[in-house]
DNA sequence: CATGAATGAGTCTTCATTCAT
DNA sequence: TATGAATGAAGACTCATTCAT
């Protein structure tokens, strides 16, 4: 719906608490009065944008992990992903990352939207248990391996979605590091 | 002063919008005209906060950096800095985290706090300018190495400050990761 | 009309202000929009309400005085019907409850609905004209009967048409006053 | 306090839904934003304007039964601070008459101020309670006395506290009830 | 230095009403 | 006949800010 997808632009640039149905009004062409034959409430507006956006994630990662069965190769997969859906929408990505702190500092939110929402979830679960399977990470290690991926992917959300060219930078990076070719061993420091 | 402390720890967790006057006047004992006496406007008030927590941040990583010159292990041992700070002060992490989107959804905020704030876009350019030096950093690499650097910090601040146990292992995880130890090649893959 | 008796109920239960087109219409299985084919407006709606069911109780009222008349059976009589048609309909009588306060509430209402509305004030005329002629009333006392039958039947509908049992209390209590059985002397007074 | 005098008159005449928080501002000759400082809601200020009144009736109630002691007595003494009461300030009859509309209309209301409220039901079981030690009331007939008493006193706030000289004769009325005197028996009827 | 009282603009929400279909 | 979509005015409530004391 037209609502959906510009109060998912403004939601993501702005926040939930600063938008106001005034601008998505505005924004959609339409009056405050009308939001409301849609959704019965802001918050409610606001959880339909939230899974909408959710459902085109949640698949298309779903369809890049699907025929690749290394952790190591996922996460090259995912960091694809990642960059290709920012090209699409910008706004899917930066509405991630406001959700997650909106999700904080708004308790209706969370108590709308269960955390942790969506395949994030399931996802990752699955990447580490099938990474132990196949040996990539060790037991002691699936912590931190879940703590740097999570690292990763919400700093590339929170700092790198608003230019898509330092997108691709990072994205690349990344995978330089997966590569062991980010860094080079320094010369002998201080020779 | 007593009053940006507790400023600090309130917009820390809430965030520019949602803490009100009459919750920082509170919090410090204080009517909410008082607050005028010290402060000409809430956002004065949080320009001030701002740049008291920045203080602190940059004379710890500027002390963490002298003596090191690697790039390397400049990264280890800011990686470290962002632990401890985050073990004695957790407000601190937390509120660069909420200042980074607040200044994105409060254009005053923008305004008054010019960006990239603080050292912090100092630091970085040293780290590259050095790691090139050293060798660490290809010619062709320099953007990347920006972007990862840059995705691996907010990526910490956003996602791993407010638990001081995940903190550590996605610390641990990382260092693993410049170690080339995180994770181990797959078994299948080698099939 | 189906619309208009399922109005009654809403309208007698909650009040003119407060039930609204929407509740009407969906309790009538139509649309609001469809409410405006029947009624030029939610007033008009209101007004035609009350009509149909003032024609009932002015109806029974009418054919219960007919054949008695003295004063006392008139009463006894009347009390009855506001039994039976308690009994029959419990939106009648708590309609004209919420529509006294309604019309003092509501301008528009007592604009479009005189005061006093309907047979009420004229039954009342009829009831004290034929007292004097009977010599129950005596002139000096006219007044005082006709608040005091007043303010037994507003009572009757305002405290009690909520609850039948009740109500049948009230009215036999009310019957035993005019037979001077309600109260007894009291012992010690006689002491 | 000055607001709580006006809210009560308006709240009298028109009722909580329809009083707005302007109307109260400006009778009282502040801004709505000023109410907010004294009361955190529109119910609770209605809420301490209940109370309130209630309050000044029941210190009157009490103290009219003190030193009497047959239902009777106490009836028309009752009666009299009824109408002293709406001599003084007719506005208490009108709120409880209200009030007990407004009740039943708003389930907040009912919430927060629980029914039966104030004395009114601790009276009542008084009077019966008393009235049976007396002789004045018959086992059986105690319900139908709760019923007639409860008939009267609402009848007589709902249908009389408008117009003083009226609520006069019905109070007279009333008492000249209570003495056989109200009505006298028909000549033959017809005769 | 500090407060309590007050303001007024702005927010979400409701609802009678309209109208093209 | 009837509906679904939409409007706009109004209502309760919040909050940064001001100011006399």
């Amino acid at each position: 719906m037209r609502i959906i997808s510009v109060a998912a632009e403004l939601f993501a640039l702005k926040g939930y608490g600063i938008v106001t149905n005034k601008d998505v009004a505005r924004a959609a062409g339409i009056s405050t009065g009308a939001l409301y034959y849609y959704f019965s409430s802001k918050l409610e507006m606001y959880v339909e944008v939230f899974w909408s956006l959710q459902a085109r994630v949640d698949e298309r990662i779903d369809s890049a992990m699907t025929g690749v069965d290394t952790l190591d190769g996922r996460l090259r997969a995912i960091l694809e992903v990642a960059h290709s859906l920012n090209a699409e929408d910008p706004s899917i990505a930066r509405f991630q990352g406001t959700a997650r702190v909106d999700r904080i500092r708004h308790p209706e939110l969370l108590e709308a939207i269960p955390n942790p929402p969506g395949e994030g979830a399931r996802v990752m679960e699955r990447l580490i248990a099938d990474g132990v399977k196949t040996g990539e990470v060790t037991l002691e290690r699936r912590q931190q391996v879940r703590a740097v991926v999570r690292t990763i992917f919400v700093g590339l959300i929170d700092s790198q979605s608003d230019d898509l060219e330092r997108h691709r930078q990072a994205i690349d990076g990344l995978i330089a590091l997966l590569d062991h070719k980010l860094l080079v061993p320094a010369r002998k420091a201080r020779a």
